[in-house]
DNA sequence: TGTACATCAGTGAACGCGCGTTCACTGATGTAC
DNA sequence: TGTACATCAGTGAACGCGCGTTCACTGATGTAC
């Protein structure tokens, strides 16, 4: 059962999603920083006033996009980390999705790791507690695995991250390799594996 | 023998540092691609139209930066990865070595992270030259080491690279811990030592 | 050493422009009876 | 169902302000003789 919005509620949420929307478009090529309020509006074909109807700023937009970016990933990052099938094959799968998500929405992988470090405060700390969630969801799954047996709940949160920045840079890899020939995606694709494999086979001699 | 600058040049030099002083200070709450012109000749205290007489944008005093913040790491890059001691002493070393260096230069290391993937194309590229360099005589020094017999070059620079990225990313956690209580830069240590002690071990048996 | 001319880093006025924010408004939608 | 009033997403004019860039300039420094 979805709950019918008011007409009033619906084409107000519209109106959000087409700011929204066009701030991604144009961060392609500036940060949020230099984002104006009034070249969103314009993009989207509304009043400037218009923006404040939905958001105080653009670092409150901002915020708003982390959320859209990261925030349906959640599930995506769980079943990757704890499929459990041969340990080669997910490796190979869990990058054959990063590329999959960054060729899907390569507007927000952009956005994320622009703005991780960028000009704006609340949205870095946004971004920073998103990735500190994926974190803690991918240690979850790696406590699971057989192969975490006698680990401490520290090196677990270590490994965990170090698989999440991995896999943020081999999404900004990915995103580069969108603008060159299409060989550089192999490339990027077997330099991301053996890397993986790398921090893999460490895991599993880590107790010796 | 150092050769004596003209008083003109000299005096020409230093209103140029004193603008990439003041540029560098103003991107610590901002991003090259909002940085104006004339907000940068305001705080050295000079008129708008000198910054021409030193770069043509901002963002090419921006390509300055990265080569002011970048190009003199490299001889220290090379020792430290060579250094020729026990492993576990090297990594401690190198991440101190990393630790001092955001102390020493705070504002270099944010940038530098800010305008990987920020807003401004030219200077994205010039950082992604820089790190490739780093890349390349990382991958240089580890080919010296006896551990990498059998290595193929392919497998050298994936390591290299991976290296090179770890440094950035534990640069760019001391960076957050010079705000936080001191502890926080204690635990940095000991995570950053860590994942490098994971992908140290990950190397020793590559080949297995 | 002194003189006459060239160079050029930095100046200051002027320009047109887009910015963020305020305000009172309009008219479609929602609600109470 | 119909009516009367409330709500509120989006409007449009107006504001003061700082922006990047142009231009002709000044006067200290450099150079040739």
């Amino acid at each position: 059962m979805s709950h019918t919005l008011g007409i009033r509620q619906a084409q107000k949420q519209k109106t959000r999603q087409a700011l929204l929307d066009a701030a991604l478009a144009l961060l392609e090529e500036q940060s949020l920083s230099s984002l104006g309020l009034r070249e969103v509006t314009r993009a989207v074909g509304v009043a400037p006033t218009a923006f404040y109807r939905h958001f105080r700023s653009t670092a409150d937009l901002g915020v708003a996009l982390v959320e859209e970016a990261l925030g349906s990933l959640h599930p995506m990052i769980r079943t990757t980390v704890s499929t459990a099938d041969d340990h080669g094959q997910r490796i190979k799968r869990a990058i054959e999705l990063i590329a999959g998500h960054v060729d899907a929405y390569p507007a927000h992988v952009r956005f994320i790791a622009r703005e991780r470090h960028g000009g704006v405060q609340p949205v870095r700390e946004a971004i920073r507690d998103q990735l500190a969630r994926f974190g803690q969801e991918v240690k979850d799954e790696l406590a699971k695995d057989p192969v975490s047996g006698g680990w401490s709940d520290e090196d677990l949160l270590m490994l965990a991250n170090l698989y999440v920045d991995q896999m943020l840079i081999t999404a900004s890899l990915f995103l580069e390799a969108l603008e060159a020939p299409p060989e550089e995606r192999d490339r990027v694709c077997q330099v991301a594996e053996r890397q993986m494999r790398l921090i893999g086979i460490g895991r599993e001699h880590w107790l010796d």
